[in-house]
DNA sequence: CTTACACCCTGCTCGC
DNA sequence: TGCGAGCAGGGTGTAA
């Protein structure tokens, strides 16, 4: 689930729980997710309050007591599940809770007040990491990271300095992170299609030759900008509801214009196109080729 | 350096 | 009803 907009939503809904807490006990359901687990991890963590939760491109970073941070990465579908202790406990807290499936519930975090906070990751693309907080910016994680879209650095100058002559398809340039950090296949898709960019054209083709940005350029710096800031304010996308455990989906429904609307007509006013779906490295695009040039 | 592709893992849906 | 194919919001490693 977890582009940017999702994991920022994830972060905020965390926050809360987890800081100022101190981690008093984790439990390992497996030595590890997508990759082993660091060295020690239990007893760097045990006994040390949470100092700060942000986010970087599609990381969640807690600062621990002590000067490290904890790296979290969501991968396909990774969640956390707050849970009231005395909810596992205790049915009737809440009138209509289903019981929670807790396969896959692979890390806890039990806090020091009433809170614990699951890890849960079906397909296990996720993965945790602890190093010091001085070691972040040169770790393999983040050495080669791109900018952040929502941060200081996104304008067209430097998207045009990223994007000059690239061949890749505007798809894949917006979906490598080396280039910016935090966008997946559903907010390329709907960016894109905002901004009435095809996706198959390269990403060089919308930089104007004599280096100044184009208008294109512009627009899609614009429009990325804004489709993470409205997904962020909703809340994320198909996100389920972290917060509690009843298994609901989340409030948000899907106000998607074209991902996952293939055959359906196009939502832009007057266009009266079809949305297509065509594979781009091996992953789904959804776009109209009548507004989309 | 850039680009392309296989791969990691589990579960669900669709067509036969 | 059963079963294989294809698909799913991620990043990484390798090869060309």
């Amino acid at each position: 689930m977890p582009e940017l907009p999702e994991v920022d939503t994830v972060r905020r809904g965390l926050t809360p729980v987890m800081v100022g807490a101190t981690i008093a006990k984790v439990t390992l359901n497996r030595p590890d997710l997508r990759f082993p687990l660091p060295g020690r991890f239990i007893a760097r963590l045990e006994g040390r309050r949470v100092e700060a939760l942000s986010r970087r491109a599609k990381y969640l970073l807690a600062d621990i007591e002590g000067g490290e941070v904890l790296i979290m990465h969501l991968g396909m579908s990774g969640r956390f599940i707050v849970e009231d202790r005395r909810g596992q406990h205790v049915p009737g807290e809440f009138e209509q809770q289903i019981e929670r499936l807790t396969a896959h519930d692979h890390v806890v975090f039990d806090l020091s007040g009433p809170a614990k906070v699951t890890y849960n990751d079906v397909r296990r693309f996720g993965f945790m990491d602890l190093m010091p907080r001085a070691e972040l910016a040169d770790s393999a994680h983040f050495k080669s990271m791109g900018i952040e879209p929502l941060g200081n650095e996104m304008s067209s100058d430097v998207l045009a300095k990223l994007f000059a002559g690239r061949k890749a398809p505007l798809k894949a340039a917006l979906l490598d992170q080396r280039l910016i950090a935090g966008l997946g296949n559903i907010y390329v898709c709907e960016a894109l299609h905002r901004a009435g960019l095809r996706p198959e054209r390269a990403a060089g083709s919308i930089v104007s030759a004599n280096g100044e940005p184009s208008e294109e350029l512009a627009r899609l710096s614009e429009t990325i900008i804004a489709v993470l800031q409205e997904a962020i304010e909703a809340g994320g996308s198909t996100l389920r509801d972290f917060a509690h455990a009843d298994g609901s989906l989340g409030y948000f429904q899907h106000r998607f214009q074209a991902y996952g609307r293939e055959d359906q007509p196009c939502l832009r006013a007057g266009c009266g196109g079809t949305i297509e779906r065509i594979v781009q490295s091996g992953r789904s695009t959804f776009y109209c080729s009548r507004c989309q040039g």
